[in-house]
DNA sequence: GTAATTGTTTACTAGATAGTCAACTATTAG
DNA sequence: CTAATAGTTGACTATCTAGTAAACAATTAC
């Protein structure tokens, strides 16, 4: 019953846009009114600031966005393709970026994340809420690889803290100097933190 | 000659810490000026804008605030040993910053730079320029340590990216999620990233 | 049709913020 | 002493920004 519109769905994703390519403090109410094409009225309709729009906005980016892709790609049956799938994701999407705004944009939750954290709570809670649950598809692929013998055992909570900060921090590093070649071997540092044998040269040992 | 004052060092270090606890979009130049205890006037006296100062802010930050710090540990003969006294300072400082501010602030370099390197090119520049000199200290004590056959050789360029990116990923990781204890183990993860031989089960294979 | 509901629009206010300027103050060279 | 230099102050403007409110428009249940 009465109108029906789309516009907070647009308020949503112009605020990731905007504040993906510039920064959160950097976009104003009615930055994000006059992409998304609404009237200011109509934002405070929907939202009643810009966080909680962000926390909106973030939940949406990963639910309907970013989580199909994980669930695509961690959907194999081999542990390791799935980090080599979604670490040359990471490098084919970072590149398209630079090549389409210029820029390098990073991972959204560690620049918003780091950006508000010590302002805003509720932004803080939701980007740790989706930490967790990405950590979880890298925890898993890390525990099935040793489970077929394809790594070493090792402590598998530490070897997915590491995994995951190698790849955030080279995200960071990737946007501050705007050059997706930074992650061009993401896939074999990583593996060489898992110590993945990439170079049977192991015969030489037996 | 003329009168003296130290008000733009006091400009520099009230934008320093402002923005680390909060952010640079946060942040507004009356802030600034009320911390310092400065007039604006006096501000833009000294500097054309907030970008201008962060610029100079940043500089004197790694130059005579904590260039000196990696002076003293990186000065150490074994490179293992600057790793781990430089790691631990890590923690340890994180940790006081925990206690006195309650909130936990990460790397000031990483966390400004993601914020505005989109926006602020000459802030992006400075901040490419430190990370480049922080990542030299790194990259000699790996270097050190493959000469001593204290780890296995490598990819030299590689595994410095790999490890500042893992100390950049985890001090991210923890300003977001507001805890230090996330860096608790960063010293052994980096060791075990380089190889590092921890427990010497190394004999089974002799 | 009409009433209830849902969403839109416009115009508005109050306050924050960046940036300017001219008068003023302190210091020192000569 | 005085003139030049270096720094300070407070009052000011213009603009941006968040947030409000009341009238208006579309949709649907009945």
């Amino acid at each position: 019953m009465g109108r029906t519109s789309d516009a907070s769905e647009r308020l949503m994703a112009a605020a990731i846009d905007l504040i993906w390519e510039e920064s959160y403090g950097a976009v104003t109410i009615d930055d994000i009114c006059e992409r998304a094409k609404v009237k200011k009225g109509s934002f405070y309709y929907f939202y009643d600031s810009k966080a909680d729009l962000a926390v909106f906005a973030l939940e949406r980016l990963w639910k309907e966005i970013l989580q199909p892709y994980y669930h695509e790609i961690f959907d194999n049956p081999l542990p390791l393709q799935r980090l080599t799938n979604y670490f040359e994701f990471l490098y084919t999407k970072q590149t398209e970026l630079k090549e389409k705004y210029g820029k390098t944009l990073g991972c959204p939750f560690c620049s918003l994340g780091s950006e508000v954290c010590t302002q805003e709570e509720q932004i803080r809670w939701k980007i740790q809420e989706i930490g967790d649950a990405k950590k979880h598809y890298f925890k898993t692929a890390i525990q099935d690889a040793v489970a077929m013998n394809l790594i070493p055992s090792c402590d598998l909570a530490g070897k997915t803290d590491s995994l995951v900060a190698l790849a955030d921090g080279l995200l960071v590093q990737a946007r501050i100097v705007n050059n997706p070649e930074v992650l061009r071997h993401l896939s074999t540092m990583a593996f060489d933190l898992l110590r993945v044998n990439t170079n049977p040269t192991v015969e030489v040992l037996v």
